[in-house]
DNA sequence: TTGAATAATGTTAACGTACTCATAAGGAAT
DNA sequence: ATTCCTTATGAGTACGTTAACATTATTCAA
């Protein structure tokens, strides 16, 4: 199929989408009449604005994301590289990153790699250096083997998803290790002196950080650390822990579960065996993310603001307030959810 | 700060990115040179191909999206366009999108509009053709108010995520109508007449198919149709839903929750109110979403392969086989998960 | 030693946009 | 009428890339 270039008025030849060239043609203006248009910019006549609307409108014309991003150097987007976009973190990270995304007139570019494993961050910022992305934001639940090393590309913010500090590299997270002191705090002020641990999978960060807050606010008071059964997250994993750690240990008043839907298992297991929460056991969580798949939730928990974690990520990664430029690292903490699953300890 | 041209070897002036000129006059080549060096093509010595990635390295160079994607008029990358990202049904759909575009070498570029709210397809559109991507998924929990009149952009392939067919545009979804027909029959079998409807949100397109569902068998049959409560998807709303019905109507065997999260709030609500499940009353629900917030789950459900869905929507969104650029409608089933929520209907 | 074939490298053009600057047209003030 | 300003429009350019074509260097056989 020929392109026929004899006629202004004539569709554009297949395979080549509609340019300002063409609308100007059409309209019988210049292509920087029609970019004025194309933007809204004054000084254009409104007769002239009409007609190039309307060849606009008459060849389906849109602007070129290329075009304009080679020309203005910026996508106005933001990156968004994760493992696996599933993971509770991630996601409710990704909620706040759009919600931000969409008021700034930013989208969104997700890339997920490397599912089920490590991923270097030398590795992931070559995959998204080339993307149509004005910064970057690693979503990390596992460590970057590379973390210590890594130095963000230049002219490229990223910002790390992670609770550990980095010295060139600004870093975001809800703050899992005040969460657990903060649970532990409510847990003391009931009384409770023997406080067991339900711990997530190992390559887990949020893990590390959640038992070392319950570790460490043990020892602060001189109080016993009793090894922690270990889960996968889910709700089974949690019980299946439970009902190990009833085989041999029957002197805890307490259990801290790293996440909701472990402690779901949790208290499921202990009024298994016979025991009545929280007049028995008292069990706690993180997360608040059962509410809407149990009714009438009765699990004390902490909860983050997602939406804010994720704007803040959003502000480090593509910076309006240039004072935002500077390597960081803000911790945003969760908020103690009160329900009906923590008592007084019994004697 | 001035741009310093004198020497190759000088780092390029600030807010300029390193384009493959300035690797060129480091190296000594041509910009072809570099070109083919940056994209491992052949026919380069291996002498000037170590010079040429020595100098990219000093520089930092990478490539350019925007020059490249105007160079050659394809950007790699697919848009999704949802409501609300945080909904189970565009998240399980942006699990197998992500998935899809990986193994292709795609990227994602999400975009959220109005939350909260209808969106028509048209506004959507023109949203998304601004964005770098080859083809949209319009993730749709609502019916657009425009969804007949649509007509999809040309050169921007387009997908809708929908149970209702379109003349003029692909779409994509799960069998919504016949899960609900395929655990009306599970119920049949086991001797059901009498069975109850939760419903969710009116809003939700899920949810008018389901219910359809539920409805056609029934009237297939000449059983009765008792209209159904209505829920908003949550545990809590399922629970209330089955609690008012208890006030008036104790004749039902078997009880069809619109999502597994209300199902469980009916079977606490029963157990609450004296009846066993399965035993006296039977449940089921859709979506299994459950397994992983509740330990021991004996919901019999239908469960979607969310990854299939994904990679349908992005296959026609971006075809890689040409055939698959016609207008088709493409509705995946649903597999029946049975366990243990279902028994024969009491005399 | 020449010629032909092959490998390596360079040159040019085009993709679509928006900035800068130049020009033209229209009024208003002198 | 001339000058000066304002407003509308156009011309030229640069952004970074790759395909197509053109050129030069190298190898090998006759």
């Amino acid at each position: 199929m020929m392109r026929s270039e004899d006629n202004g008025t004539k569709a554009v030849a297949a395979g080549r989408t509609v340019s300002m060239v063409d609308v100007a043609r059409l309209a019988g203006v210049s292509q920087q009449t029609v970019s004025r248009v194309a933007n809204n910019m004054p000084n254009v006549s409104e007769k002239t604005r009409k007609r190039v609307q309307e060849a606009m409108d008459q060849l389906g014309f849109r602007v070129s994301y290329a075009g304009r991003s080679l020309r203005d150097g910026r996508y106005h987007s933001v990156g968004f590289c994760v493992n696996d976009i599933t993971e509770f973190g991630n996601l409710s990270m990704l909620d706040g990153i759009t919600a931000a995304a969409r008021d700034r007139g930013y989208a969104v570019t997700l890339m997920e790699i490397s599912k089920n494993q490590n991923f270097s961050l030398e590795e992931a910022t070559r995959a998204m250096s080339a993307l149509p992305v004005d910064g970057v934001i690693f979503g990390m639940s596992r460590l970057a083997p590379d973390f210590e090393e890594f130095t963000p590309l230049a002219g490229l913010p990223s910002v790390i998803v992670s609770m550990y500090a980095h010295p060139r590299c600004t870093t975001v997270d809800s703050d899992q290790y005040r969460c657990a002191l903060t649970l532990m705090e409510h847990l003391f002020s009931y009384g409770h002196r023997e406080i067991r641990y339900v711990a997530g999978p190992e390559f887990s960060v949020d893990e590390v950080f959640r038992q070392a807050g319950w570790r460490d606010a043990l020892q602060e008071r001189g109080l016993a650390v009793v090894e922690p059964m270990r889960g996968d997250w889910s709700a089974n994993s949690g019980y299946e822990a439970a009902c190990q750690m009833l085989e041999h240990d029957h002197d805890f008043t307490a259990v801290f579960a790293a996440n909701d839907q472990m402690a779901n298992g949790v208290i499921c297991a202990l009024r298994d065996h016979g025991l009545r929460v929280p007049e028995d056991v008292s069990v706690v969580g993180v997360d608040d993310s059962l509410v809407d798949y149990v009714p009438n939730c009765q699990l004390t928990t902490v909860r983050f603001d997602m939406s804010e974690r994720g704007r803040t990520a959003f502000e480090h990664a593509v910076p309006e307030d240039p004072a935002n430029n500077q390597v960081v690292a803000v911790r945003i903490p969760g908020k103690l959810i009160e329900r009906g699953s923590v008592a007084r300890a019994r004697a």
